[in-house]
DNA sequence: CCTCTATGGCGAA
DNA sequence: TCGCCCTAGAGGC
């Protein structure tokens, strides 16, 4: 499930596997030859994420640059010692060492970039709640001042970086905000709540590997011992629950296509006003 | 088994 | 605005 907490737990999980070592790359596929030749059998430093692009920096200063998209998969896997199976399918990258190999299909974007590339492509990124160096003002400077929705800009990722369409319809759900409210009238209160909830909620989902937004579940991963998995069911407010009753109140949950994408919303307890 | 759908965003038209 | 990427789970038959 892309939003930015997987990508942010793929870069944790591929500096674990591959930091300090020196994979064998290749694309079985056949999209990336010429990519995977340049990082071949050099030294990685480690991964890293903002909002939902993927960087593996080596130490030559190039960068493997990932975005999964939609149906984009980076699966990692420990060896123990086992000979790495080949590859079966769309296999577009392949890193591998003696301890673990990944493997990355269905990607959007991959490519190999030096770091004024990687700055080009980060500087085109709203602040990602997930990242210390984060900044919120960013966010709401345009924000305030946007006719666009709310919905439309907490999905913009030159706005805010990691925020998908199942967190966004979360969120405003939790703080009981129509989906379709003007940026320009939101209050700085519900900015600064939405921001702060964001910065609760996402290293939830980095840590289970589930978007978790219901309070129950949330006191569940943080009432967790130690920093490692929690299973956590996918359960959600309003996200794909057409129909259903609202958890707080009971009342339909409501939907509609906006800029393409299923909007969820509660009619009663998301009052446009 | 088959078909539909999706947490995203690029690039062609 | 639409097709694509070509995955993987859900649901239908």
């Amino acid at each position: 499930m892309p939003e930015g907490h997987t990508i942010h737990a793929l870069a944790r999980d591929l500096t674990t596997a591959f930091a300090g070592t020196r994979p064998s790359v290749s694309s079985p596929q056949g999209r990336f030859v010429e990519g995977a030749a340049l990082l071949d059998g050099q030294e990685v430093e480690a991964a890293s994420a903002w909002g939902k692009h993927l960087f593996l920096d080596f130490t030559d200063e190039r960068s493997l640059h990932v975005h999964l998209g939609l149906i984009g998969k980076f699966e990692i896997a420990a060896l123990d010692g086992a000979p790495a199976p080949a590859p079966v399918g769309a296999v577009r990258v392949r890193l591998e060492t003696p301890d673990w190999l990944a493997q990355l299909r269905g990607a959007i974007i991959c490519t190999v970039l030096d770091p004024e590339e990687v700055a080009t492509v980060v500087s085109a990124q709203g602040p990602d709640p997930l990242r210390d160096d984060a900044d919120p003002e960013l966010a709401w400077a345009r924000i305030h001042r946007s006719g666009r929705t709310i919905a439309e800009l907490l999905m913009d990722q030159s706005i805010l970086a990691g925020v998908g369409n199942v967190y966004r319809c979360e969120v405003l759900w939790r703080h009981r905000l129509h989906p379709l409210k003007p940026g320009r009238v939101l209050k700085r209160s519900s900015w600064d709540a939405i921001w702060a909830d964001l910065v609760r909620l996402l290293p939830l989902g980095v840590r289970s590997g589930v978007i978790v937004t219901l309070d129950d579940l949330v006191a569940r991963v943080e009432d967790a011992p130690g920093a490692g998995g929690v299973v956590v069911p996918r359960r959600y407010a309003v996200y794909k629950r057409t129909g259903e009753p609202c958890l707080r109140c009971g009342a339909r949950i409501r939907t509609r296509v906006v800029a393409g994408r299923n909007l969820f919303w509660c009619g009663n307890c998301q009052r446009r006003t």
